[in-house]
RNA sequence: UCCUCAGUAGCUCAAUGGCAGAGCAUUCGGCUGUUAACCGAAGGGUUGUAGGUUCGAGUCCUACCUGAGGAGCCA
């Protein structure tokens, strides 16, 4: 079928190898996309490139003896041989008849070498025409060599440009610094970058480790819907979806939908987006995020801070283990991260005022903390700015915190909830909580907080059918990332991040 | 929603109310080890929008638009 060419990833392809005969290369930005010459692009990682069968025979053979494909993270296993890389023109230097292009392959970067002796003219002048962000598929043998930053170099000896860059709109993103705004309006070739392409790594460390405990640790994931009836705090912050013509919204919490699910399969976690529409502009505040809740029956408010503290330390030894390079690429201290270890420092409400109230009078804050409110950011920045590791601020007023939230025994006035604070100035990562066990106590807090009662029986039944102790907690991953990579705004830790006024990408 | 700051070349930024500038990017030339390479040259502008003050406005005034940082709220 003739047709069926739009399904596959087709592009031109020219190539240069020594002995072929070509024409010029000839300016990208005159040539439609899919010129007269076409080759599919899909062979199979790492069993080398399978050409189709009618590709031009003179690339046929050269890929008989081709070499094979190698990443270059791995690059240093093929050390003395030739290898092929596919991938991107980060760079290109040159310094007379030496050429010096960077290519990226998404794995990380190395510095090709092209001397116009060593190459034929063909793939030293497409080489030399190269337009930063050109994609290639280049070959050459891999030489260990100490001017390297990754330790290695490629002798270029073939070369084939899959597209060029026309010059007349070349890559907007340089390597010199841009500005937020222009930044995130190309945040799709942005991560790119290797310093965005490492946080994104890093990023995926850390969601591969949260999921890894709890699976590790008898957990069953239950995610909860994201379409859902009614609003469990108000509906202020939360975005309305027509529903075939009924009012519903995007899930702002799954918490309520996995304290079912831990009543029925014991410990239990979800794992997702969650969106909530505050119209928040600061460095913390995504609009839609991603957000790790388990929730545990019969557990209570020191089993949950345990669970906080053991869970947060085998997130943050994973990606020191797993992830030590893309740390590297983007400056991060390793000493902070590795004092991530249980026990973590431990807080009352009541002792956090005194601190904040004392740290006023030194003059460390300049605002007056008052007793029974929640605290402000500046307060989460001092307090967490005091440890070298997470710390855990528990039982709160309850008057501030949520209806669903289990008085303490010892004192009703005080709430059964944590706050775990990241070091350095990063504030809350997890807030989580004790829930009202008691059928009697959720009714009357429902009606307190003039809540619709009618959207809440399902949850009142939880009380009404064996109901039990159970805790839980919410992390929100985008902190999490921004803390482990140090970065200075959340808008970096997701790969498209959906802010206050900003849908774009 | 409120407070503060910013908007000048593709990008990052200069310019006492008096001729619109630099670096990078792009193009052309040079350089046999460059590390955001370097050296030389060229092209590139409705100074966010609308109005006002002035002999003269990128600069001063008013309104609006866009963005950034923060507050409140939160993970």
């Amino acid at each position: 079928m003739i047709g069926c060419a739009f399904a596959v990833f087709v592009v031109q392809i020219k190539t240069f190898s020594r002995g072929t005969k070509v024409s010029e290369p000839r300016r990208a930005n005159r040539l439609p996309l899919l010129g007269a010459v076409f080759w599919k692009v899909q062979a199979a990682r790492g069993k080398g490139s399978k050409m189709p069968d009618d590709a031009a025979s003179a690339a046929t053979e050269t890929v008989k003896s081709a070499p094979p494909i190698a990443t270059i993270a791995e690059i240093g296993r093929h050390e003395g041989q030739s290898v092929t890389l596919r991938g991107w023109l980060y760079n290109l230097r040159e310094s007379g008849k030496l050429l010096f292009p960077i290519f990226r392959d998404g794995t990380g970067s190395i510095q090709g070498v092209a001397h116009v002796k060593s190459v034929s003219p063909e793939v030293f002048d497409a080489l030399k025409d190269l337009t930063q962000e050109s994609s290639v598929i280049v070959t050459g043998k891999v030489r260990a060599d100490k001017r390297a930053p990754g330790g290695y170099e490629l002798d270029v000896d073939d070369l084939k440009v899959v597209q060029r860059v026309p010059e007349t709109q070349p890559y907007p993103i340089t390597l010199k610094e841009h500005g937020v705004d222009f930044l995130q309006e190309l945040r799709h070739l942005w991560v790119r970058s290797p310093r965005q392409a490492a946080i994104l790594r890093i990023r995926a460390e850390i969601m591969r480790a949260a999921a890894e405990y709890f699976d590790m640790n008898g957990y069953i994931r239950t995610d909860p819907p994201i379409l859902t009836p009614a609003a469990c705090e108000g509906t202020s912050t939360l975005f309305p979806v027509d529903y075939f013509g009924d009012p519903a919204y995007l899930t702002q919490s799954g918490q309520l939908y996995v304290e079912a699910t831990a009543l029925a399969l014991g410990k239990v976690y979800s794992f997702g987006p969650t969106f909530r529409a505050e119209k928040s502009k600061t460095r913390r505040h995504l609009t839609e995020f991603w957000m790790v809740e388990p929730e545990v029956a019969y557990m209570d408010l020191d089993g949950l801070m345990e669970l906080a503290e053991n869970y947060i330390s085998h997130i943050v030894q994973s990606v020191l283990k797993n992830r030590a390079p893309e740390l590297q690429v983007i400056g991060r201290d390793l000493a902070k991260l590795e004092s991530v270890k249980p026990p973590f420092p431990r807080l009352r409400y009541d002792e956090a005022v005194e601190l904040l109230n004392q740290a006023y009078k030194n003059g460390q804050l300049e605002q007056p903390f008052e007793y029974g409110n929640d605290f402000g950011s500046p307060d989460e920045t001092w307090l967490s700015s005091q440890y070298d590791r997470p710390v855990m601020v528990h039982r709160y007023p309850a008057d501030v915190k949520a209806f669903y939230m289990e008085p303490d025994p010892k004192d009703p006035r005080y709430a059964l909830c944590v706050d775990v604070l990241a070091p350095e100035g990063y504030g809350e990562i997890i807030g989580g909580s004790q829930r009202v066990s008691s059928y009697e106590l959720l009714s009357a807090r429902i009606d307190e907080h003039k809540l619709p009662r009618q959207a809440f029986e399902w949850y009142l039944d939880l009380r009404r059918y064996g109901s039990v102790p159970h805790a839980g907690f919410g992390m929100g991953i985008e902190r999490v990332v921004s803390w482990i990579c140090a970065l200075d705004h959340v808008r970096e830790t997701i790969p498209f991040p959906r802010m206050l006024h900003r849908m774009y990408p």
